[in-house]
DNA sequence: CTGTTAGCGCTTTCAT
DNA sequence: ATGAAAGCGCTAACAG
């Protein structure tokens, strides 16, 4: 290919000596970043030409994509997301708010959701609220970015919140949680018919002496209720009950259970709102000797990947978590793409599972 | 307070009856979202005054503070910080490259720098390579976010990457490695010494039928190379081995050894590039009635929580995770606020936790 | 198929 | 302490 000695050399149909382009300030000044005017002075072509070619290349002439295209991957042209987001009032952005990423239970949502958002161009942009009060600010924050579409786990949020999510105008999935009123779209499964099925499970293998611990959240309390009242249907109640401010580490759960055992407490089952604290109650009962399952039942809730083969007398509640987010990512495309999605609300329903006699 | 019967009652410094605003397009078109100048015109103020008492309230009197942020409560005023970055060059954002969130490796480490960052005024975009190829797309993709700067796990980026990233010219942190070669800053440790180190605790515990089974990802490969180094430095090599495409999952560690097994390997120590497949492979021995550590040692790699208490007769390697998150996101700060970081690379070390004997 | 014009909503710079 | 003007880099809408 000739060297083209001058910007406008024989191409954009330029008629005659009228000049390539209206020159803009002379010097370069500002961020030094190679801009979309940039591309298209160098390649003799107008700015709109490199938008299409780098957005919607099918209305571009072939040569004329193939020619830019050269332009961009020379000078290493990178296009700015944010101008091109305020004009065309396109984010790309999916914003996903959860309450932490370190307890295990939300990563495979988050990787489904990311990974099915990224392949449609979308990106997650992550609000991690510490299953705080910084829920709040983290919303006004996020939705500051103009997402196009909203992940957040759970349906209980403030007014304010609620009120800004609404007003942003965009679609919302509420996972992991179910609800009478949502925002707008739900993903999720009922807290307390899982802390229901746990109870009736226990009560089922013949278990009467049920003590439970907890971590002071939301959800695991409407767990908790559902748990209690079947409990109350059978004439039990817990023989004993930790609850301990979130997060959920083994070494609490292993306090918790010490806490309940020097108490006095001499349970046949103890039922954990993770399987972390599951885990570590496993953890004392193993230090005082106490066999599990046959002295002692321990379920947990989650099914994550360690509550498996290694130990094998958990019991847990499994969730399909990937498929929550991969469900939520495809309600939020649906939307976005304007088919209005098959369902409002999903109940992707839970399952028990039972270790301590498998 | 009195009611202001007009726009521009008294306030703004108007000497005279000079209109208050400029009047924009009369009918409010496009996104309906409130907008700064929507603000202003109901405060009666300057959009830049409004600007101000979002971001910089010291400037504003007190009193024109007050009654502009109780406009922008009335109307549910959110900045758009596409415009505000775009205007100000100034994206708030960080970009942090992670292969995947769901080994549960780097979490703590994203939580960490999320923390941080968000304490800071910055947003984190998270970019999940999956292991894949799609690091070079994804760094162009989220480098047109404009973020401010760059947390990036791994040291070994293409070429293009590279000239990429440096051409941001923005803070970088490379984690979870050493390089001779920086891109600008790193905050790791050398994997070539871990598996140094996990050979050496082996072969000083008087192992020497050593196996291992590995997931084929480029870090790993590196762990694995001090280790075969240390055992030829002994007179020892590999009894065998078992290398498996990421990501590593307890099955997949589980079934590597049962063909470790079946292949007539017997090894009396068993290293894994995971905690992960260093369960499964405890998960086979289990199955087949081998005690551990007694017949067999397994040693994994990570120190995750699951590794500790419940399976007591795991040996690991720990890192400091969150540390690493911490400590990347104080580099990046001390660089955006100026302040030259105190070190360019810092190497967090590593820790060999043996659990065969406590 | 390509270009022109006019912003997107905000902040910068320089006045006042 | 507050404001006016001029963009940031890109795309929508319309021409041709």
């Amino acid at each position: 290919m000739p060297r083209r000695p001058r910007a406008n050399a024989g191409r954009t149909g330029a008629r005659d000596g009228r000049p390539a382009r209206p020159a803009r300030p002379a010097t370069s000044r500002s961020t030094g970043s190679v801009t979309l005017e940039d591309v298209a002075r160098i390649a003799g072509v107008s700015p709109i030409t490199v938008s299409r070619v780098v957005n919607r290349p099918e209305l571009v002439r072939a040569a004329t994509v193939e020619h830019v295209q050269r332009v961009i991957a020379r000078t290493g042209y990178v296009p700015n997301l944010l101008a091109g987001g305020l004009a065309s009032r396109r984010s790309r952005i999916v914003a996903a708010i959860v309450p932490t990423v370190t307890n295990g239970i939300f990563v495979e949502t988050i990787q489904a959701l990311t990974d099915r958002l990224w392949d449609a161009g979308y990106h997650v942009v992550l609000g991690l609220t510490g299953y705080t009060a910084r829920e709040e600010a983290l919303v006004t924050e996020i939705l500051g970015r103009r997402p196009e579409a909203l992940f957040i786990v759970g349906v209980n949020h403030s007014p304010v919140t609620r009120r800004r999510i609404l007003s942003a105008q965009i679609p919302v999935v509420e996972a992991w949680d179910l609800t009478e009123t949502p925002l707008d779209m739900v993903v999720g499964f009922s807290h307390e018919k899982v802390g229901a099925a746990v109870a009736e499970h226990l009560v089922a293998k013949g278990y009467r002496r049920i003590a439970s611990v907890w971590a002071d959240d939301a959800r695991a309390a409407r767990r908790r209720r559902g748990f209690l009242e079947v409990l109350a249907r059978h004439g039990l109640e817990e023989v004993g009950v930790s609850i301990t401010p979130a997060p959920s580490t083994q070494r609490v759960g292993r306090q918790s259970m010490a806490d309940l055992l020097s108490r006095g407490v001499r349970p046949d089952a103890v039922a954990c709102s993770s399987d972390t604290f599951a885990q570590g109650v496993l953890a004392e009962a193993r230090a005082r000797g106490l066999a599990v399952p046959a002295e002692l039942a321990v379920m947990g809730f989650g099914d994550l990947e360690f509550a498996a083969d290694t130990v094998p007398a958990l019991s847990t509640v499994r969730i399909d978590r990937e498929g929550i987010g991969r469900l939520a990512a495809e309600a939020l495309l649906a939307h976005l793409e304007g088919k209005p999605p098959p369902r409002k609300v999903v109940d992707v329903g839970f399952q028990v599972v039972d270790r301590a006699t498998t």
